[in-house]
DNA sequence: CACCCTCCTCTACAGATGTAGAGAAATCTA
DNA sequence: TAGATTTCTCTACATCTGTAGAGGAGGGTG
């Protein structure tokens, strides 16, 4: 489907150069379509980024599928996933970020693993199974993100290899402990 | 100093509009200066970006004073008051976003807590002090990310306030235990 | 005073950008 | 096959943006 290699190229895109890199014609060429696709099915730049910011959430929806016999190894494996696809995540940071000042955004995103969070929370025996839930939820955003943009995307091990996860694993378990 | 009244309007913009805002004559308006002064006192764009960002990392130079019988209580006060900052917090965000495009950035954002985290570990008594110090630093981005645009932004206690405090200090206290 | 130098304001301009609509091409329907 | 409808391509245009330079204001120095 066109719109969805229109979105895809401006994933892309955002992730190469930023939001500003994000132009109608930026995309098309990205795209290798013709100037005017873009523009034709997105007519305003605010509906082309809730375009891609929508493509962005319908390309994670499958994920997180928890292990309870390896909680820790499935989520950092999760991260690992993140940071191997790293031009989507990138892509979702700046959507994040854009989201502070363009609230429309925030309900597409809501990627809302809080539920998740605090289930895990309460089945780890954690007393504040709610705050203890964003707390595990923010040191797993804190890791990706400091991997991925942070002081720990230099130093790190490479993402995608089995030490990467690992390390994850072994931050996953501390944060997990009650 | 009439450079600085310009950066900080371009930090203002950057954390009001995203990086898209900022062109120089928007940092002209916002800093109520004719048009043509940002453009005479950076002529490029990146020249801007890298002023802006120089300016960010003098304003924060102060940091992070621990005191060793209160370090957690110490942590949270600071995250706390990096979300009371919040547009120089989140023009610093953008920032390191862009860094990833635009490496002379990440020089001067270096930032560089690491020193301070793995000594913060070993003084702590983890076992391996370099690692335990990314982690414990991972979590602290994310405690900030978490509560400045993620989910935490609409559902934690107000930045500022002692509750606020109170609960950053018990999510720091997990991070830091060996 | 005349001179120079720095700081600032204004104007210019080529190119990019957002947005719109006219019409061609492809696809569907009968 | 003919007509209708959707999908795409092209072109247009007002506005914004990056960048440059000409020249004025003002202040200090000799």
């Amino acid at each position: 489907m066109r719109k969805d290699l229109i979105t895809d190229a401006a994933i892309q895109l955002v992730a190469e150069q930023g939001m500003r890199g994000l132009t109608h014609r930026a995309v098309d060429r990205q795209a290798g379509l013709p100037e005017g696709s873009t523009s034709a099915y997105f007519r305003t730049r605010k509906a082309l980024i809730e375009g891609f910011v929508e493509r962005l959430a319908v390309q994670e929806q499958q994920e997180i599928v928890l292990d309870p016999d390896d909680l820790a190894g499935g989520i950092a494996r999760t991260i690992d996933g993140w940071l191997v696809e790293r031009n989507r995540t990138l892509a979702r940071y700046a959507a994040m970020l854009e989201a502070t000042h363009h609230p429309e955004l925030r309900t597409i995103l809501a990627h809302s693993p809080r539920e998740q969070a605090t289930a895990l929370a309460q089945a780890l025996g954690h007393e504040d199974p709610e705050r203890s839930g964003a707390h595990i939820t923010a040191f797993i955003e804190g890791l990706l993100f400091y991997r991925l943009v942070g002081g720990g995307s230099t130093t790190g091990p490479a993402p995608g290899t089995e030490e990467n996860v690992r390390d994850l694993e072994r931050a996953v378990e501390k944060a997990l402990r009650p």
